[in-house]
DNA sequence: TATAGTGTAATAGTAAAATATAACACTAGG
DNA sequence: CCTAGTGTTATATTTTACTATTACACTATA
């Protein structure tokens, strides 16, 4: 896995395991890999996957039981409550910065269309 | 200046003086505060200034004339290239991660339309 | 020419993330 | 009871951003 060296890689696999299970690629009650396994599918370290995963936990997405194994919570409600945090936290974030380039909510607006729209003509990875 | 912890210092600062140039408050042609100023002002090291704006000065939007500070750049071309750059690479990112998410383009304006119409309404703060 | 204000850069030290490695604790199943 | 698979934790080390400090280079001007 690629990780941006701008963010630190504990925060990015977290957000990599929010994905998994907010797409429903790991469902509700489902084990999810073991740690060890994980370090290696992301080549990082065991620490550093056991620092996401422990606040994954105290979040009340994963469950960890000791010695079976970690596993998605299986209260929906829990997962489409952090769905809707995160989709909330990256409009905020794009929004907030955004308004400090004095650009106006309709701008916003008009620029997302125009984005979406060009996407699909465009080749992909000219902003990355 | 408040920073976000899981993002390096320079790079903030960075951003900041995009805005403050993008957004006049920094016109072309004028001297940017000198770097000891700027190090007192955001409370960070001269170090961490001068690697922030070193970037820029490599962007050609901000230009060094040794022993008499540093000015943002003339041509407001450039300037107006960093600012749509900007503003896409900011939707971009927020695109790609919704998208990670499962969230379709339509969901994508329709959540940013209420996220501004709720943000018209309630007291700001909740995101952050 | 001396000085104040500016950018530039090097050195050494600190702090936090990440790593490598090892050990410990618990569970299921043979 | 032993073992394999799992989570948990600790120690030492490495890496890098950041800091503190100092020095150097250039410009305008008194």
């Amino acid at each position: 896995m690629k990780f941006d060296d701008k963010i630190p890689i504990y925060y990015q696999i977290k957000n990599y395991i929010y994905g998994q299970i907010i797409t429903g690629k790991l469902a509700p009650g489902e084990k999810i890999p073991a740690v060890r396994q994980l370090a290696v599918d992301l080549t990082v370290n065991v620490n550093t996957v056991q620092r996401a995963l422990g606040e994954l936990i105290s979040e009340g997405i994963l469950e960890s039981r000791r010695g079976l194994g970690n596993f998605v919570t299986e209260d929906q409600a829990t997962i489409e409550e952090v769905k809707h945090k995160l989709i909330m936290q990256q409009l905020h974030e794009m929004y907030e910065n955004l308004h400090d380039l004095n650009v106006t909510d309709d701008e916003i607006v008009a620029y997302l269309r125009q984005y979406i729209k060009d996407r699909r003509t465009t080749k992909d990875g000219q902003y990355n």
